[in-house]
RNA sequence: GUCCCCAUCGUCUAGCCUGGUCUAGGACAAGAGCUUUUCAAGCUCUCGACACCGGUUCAAAUCCGGUUGGGGACACCA
């Protein structure tokens, strides 16, 4: 039986970095039909905070990684003293004492050479002289990482380690411990960095890294999810939007990237806008309204579910995040809008009292206020008025939404009523 | 400094294992145009890469060696 886990530590929160490899474990746990187990490294009892782990916990939810089985380290402390003991027993091990601190378990490192098959680089060979002795109980009495790793590893029946490249040194570390204790090596994989957008390490000068904030951001798990698949596993026959079930069938670890990849916002903001613009819109409706609610564009139990349904039909193929749509559609709900000053200068400048009032004049006949209906009307006017259809679009938009982009011109009329319209444009018209 | 990993368009990648079908394919971004109602959607097109040197071979992006470049690790942090 396939047994992986992801082993985070509650120091701080679940970032890309950690997702990608939780993502890769989870992957390789369900396409063997094996167990995902999330082990918390929580034993810097200083620095691993409750809130840490609780954030962890809810985006890796989130993202639908669900774990099949829970430890944490800090219950196991027993268990890490006794395969200690078991060491020094055997003279693998020596004891230390520090002034003013207890006394420190490390292990002897004898000469000798390292070999690791990595399920993805191939071989890689160590020698022990570039390695210390390694301490394996701190003299505070805590485990350090190498040695807890190995010993929940083992005892866990871990059977692959997948992790990231920067634990490559750890390895054969680690390895020595496995044989000292007798225990199976597992199989090792690890997975390329991801790297910031300039190509140093990931931070948050280039960009936000922790999953939460992409999820605040208005990201969908699925699109977050695909795009980590992406950024070092291609499907093959130049597809990039995979969901996560054919994932499961097509993914081999062998075919996983040696090569670091740089994070791309511009590329996640793409596939996010490819899962938003083939989202059921009921359910995205459904997202959205805790996000208009929160920006007080519309208020609790008072708000017309189905008029907020047409709103994200009218956006929904050209939302980056769901954040966008806030943004981008507010002026179909609040009551004063916000004018781009840019907008308003470009195309307010003159004085449109004239047309408007013409164009409220022709909203006003009409018998039935419909998009084609309006569309006419407008059509009629310009040409009364010999003008491009143009010239009085623009202006007239900026009048309605405050923006230069967006909708069409008459859906945006038809959604936002006769009322409105009317009252927005004649706002614009100065009585002589 | 020591050890380790990596190297195809600006970015993510396909191809590499099993050399010829590669004047290297796709996507994002960028640029141009169309959509005569905008673009932040759609469509069309353009730009753009096998890091370098040597070797093996009839033939190398593909195999080997080196150079350079990038990244990572060297804690009683995880």
């Amino acid at each position: 039986m396939t047994r992986v886990r992801f082993a985070p530590s509650p120091t701080g929160n679940l970032h890309i970095g950690g997702a990608r490899t939780a993502l890769f474990n989870w992957l390789y746990a369900r396409s063997k039909k094996g167990k995902f187990i999330l082990r918390i490294e929580d034993t810097d009892k200083v620095r691993s905070k409750k809130e840490y782990l609780d954030e962890i916990l809810v985006s890796l939810k989130w993202l639908g990684f669900d774990w099949d089985e829970i430890y944490h380290q800090s219950e196991r402390f027993g268990i890490y003293r006794e395969h200690a003991e078991k060491l020094l027993r055997e003279g693998d091990a020596y004891t230390e004492k520090t002034e003013g601190r207890g006394e420190a378990i490390i292990y002897k490192v004898r000469p000798q050479k390292i070999k690791i098959n990595d399920l993805i680089r191939g071989e890689i060979e160590f020698d022990s002289e570039n390695i210390k002795d390694q301490v394996l109980i701190k003299s505070d009495g805590t485990p350090t990482y190498n040695f807890a790793c190995v010993v929940d590893d083992a005892t866990m029946d871990i059977t692959h380690v997948i992790r990231g490249d920067d634990h490559i040194s750890n390895t054969p570390k680690q390895i020595l411990i496995y044989q000292a204790l007798g225990f199976k090596i597992p199989e090792f994989a690890h997975l390329p960095l991801i790297l910031g957008a300039e190509g140093g390490r990931l931070s948050k000068r280039t960009g936000a890294t922790a999953i939460s904030d992409y999820r605040k951001m208005g990201y969908l798990a699925q699109a977050l999810v695909n795009y980590l698949l992406l950024l070092s596993w291609a499907p093959g026959e130049n597809r990039e939007i995979i969901d996560i079930d054919e994932a499961i069938k097509l993914f081999d670890i062998k075919d996983v990237n040696k090569t670091a990849a740089a994070f791309n916002l511009e590329k996640l903001k793409w596939i996010n806008n490819q899962y938003l613009k083939n989202a059921d819109t009921e359910a995205l409706t459904d997202v959205i309204i805790p996000l208009l609610l929160e920006k007080e564009l519309i208020e609790k139990d008072n708000f017309d579910r189905n008029y907020i349904l047409s709103i994200v039909k009218l956006f929904q193929a050209r939302l980056g995040t769901l954040a966008d749509f806030a943004d981008w559609a507010d002026f179909f709900f609040a009551k004063d809008i916000k004018i781009d000053p840019q907008a308003e200068k470009k195309f307010l400048s003159r004085d449109f009292s004239r047309e408007f009032g013409l164009f409220v004049q022709k909203l006003e006949a009409l018998d039935e206020f419909n998009i084609t209906a309006i569309e006419e009307a407008f059509r009629s006017l310009i040409k009364e008025l010999s003008m491009e259809s143009k010239t009085l679009i623009h202006p007239i938009r900026v009048a309605l939404t405050g923006k230069t982009v967006g909708p069409g011109l008459f859906e945006v009329i038809y959604y936002l009523g006769k009322e409105r319209t009317k009252e927005r444009l004649l706002q614009r018209v100065r009585r002589s």
